[in-house]
DNA sequence: CGGTTGACCAAGT
DNA sequence: GACTTGGCCAACC
């Protein structure tokens, strides 16, 4: 299991209406690479229906960024009901998914 | 095996 | 407020 699939594995847990970001990924896998998390996303070769990986955004609730775009992304986002003002998410603070909601699955 | 590269983060200016 | 800076860590030369 490489790390990239690890965060994949996360991606799939991300409930509709919900977001989470690099860092709590990161965190959720016991380790400080939020970089390279954000590596795996732009190598994500799975569709986006499965393995959400636009609903990862910024610790700072700001979109980030996107393979095909920021604005791609957050074109995304608003079509599946997101609040976004100037590249921001606005429910930011209460749609966040933190670390300690994902499962430790093996 | 060292050096570079990011869909990043937090603290400083 | 907005920039800039140093740090972070896995993947890929």
């Amino acid at each position: 299991m490489t790390f990239d699939e690890r965060c994949y594995a996360l991606l799939r847990q991300i409930p509709e209406g919900r977001v989470t970001t690099y860092k709590e990924i990161a965190r959720a896998l016991g380790t400080k690479a939020y970089r390279a998390v954000g590596n795996a996303m732009n190598k994500n070769p799975y569709p986006t229906d499965k393995y959400p990986c636009h609903r990862v955004v910024k610790s700072d609730g700001f979109a980030g960024g996107y393979a095909s775009g920021t604005n791609e992304k957050i074109k995304r986002l608003l079509s599946e009901g997101y609040r976004i003002e100037r590249g921001k998410l606005l429910d930011f603070d209460e749609i966040v998914m933190k670390a300690s909601e994902f499962s430790k699955s093996s």
